[in-house]
DNA sequence: ATTATTGCAAAAGATTTGCAGCACC
DNA sequence: GGTGCTGCAAATCTTTTGCAATAAT
């Protein structure tokens, strides 16, 4: 079984809950891509594929991704929280055009560092982590 | 003339726009508090002290405040958006406790520094700032 | 005088929730 | 078999918008 649905199950059966074949797939989805997305993409990616999952159970599926420390609200856009999958990634930060809405990660060793020592200083107990950074990218730079 | 409303003033006339005094109660306003307001909490303020500002005027004064680089969206509560002012202030992150709502911030030089690097590896010019890490407060950690 | 702004109330969007039938353990 | 889960549709909540009256330059 692949470690995520390890940790998923494991996560579920602590807290009396169940592995349906919905949650299955949902979480399945999500690590087979590697970008952001929200609950109403992935609503649509269901539907286009022909397999129907409601969006209610979409939008009750998330938060117990996040809990279980699988997934995070990566940012918001526009209105719409986007997600990523967290599970065996390092810390990142995030760019996000205002213009085009592209997105470009980074990644710094130091942002553990920072985050680590605030914790550390008020005794914090660190779950979900956000570094965003919005504004322009160099294309949209050029057509202001 | 404070800083702040020069700053708001000069944004505004050079796109065109005028400064009202319901603009300027609200620049007012959010220069005074040093803590974190959303929309629907400065209505209130408002509200309570018997000067009515519509939620309305409120949600399109919010926008020119970003955009003239006077306050920026810091995080989410909830579902809300929560701001914060920003002019005169240095970069700094926030610990945001899932608990009891308290809002711990930080500060770390290092956080300029890896935003400049990303930003400038990238060609991205810059306009808000965000770092934010969830989870629990010491208090919060123990009532679990 | 002109043009942007305000307040209101209605609209739009995202997310949540109650409920009845269904699926997992 | 019992309890949690799903889908649906209605409800909720935040934020946006059209419009007529009003205020700033």
């Amino acid at each position: 079984m692949k470690k995520e649905k390890e940790i998923f199950k494991k996560y579920l059966v602590e807290k009396g809950l169940k592995l349906t074949s919905e949650r299955e797939q949902i979480l399945k989805e999500i690590f087979s891509r590697h970008d952001h997305f929200d609950a109403e993409a992935l609503f649509q990616v269901f539907h286009d594929r022909g397999e129907h999952i409601s969006r209610a159970t979409i939008y009750r599926t998330l938060p117990l991704l996040v809990e279980s420390g699988l997934a995070q609200e990566a940012m918001r856009c526009g209105e719409k929280i986007c997600y990523e999958h967290i599970y065996g990634h390092r810390l990142h930060g995030h760019m996000i055009c205002m213009g085009c809405g592209k997105i470009i990660e980074f990644e710094n060793g130091k942002l553990e560092e920072i985050k680590g020592k605030a914790c550390k200083k008020y005794g914090f107990k660190p779950t979900e982590f956000r570094f965003c950074v919005k504004g322009y990218c160099k294309d949209c730079q050029k057509k202001l």
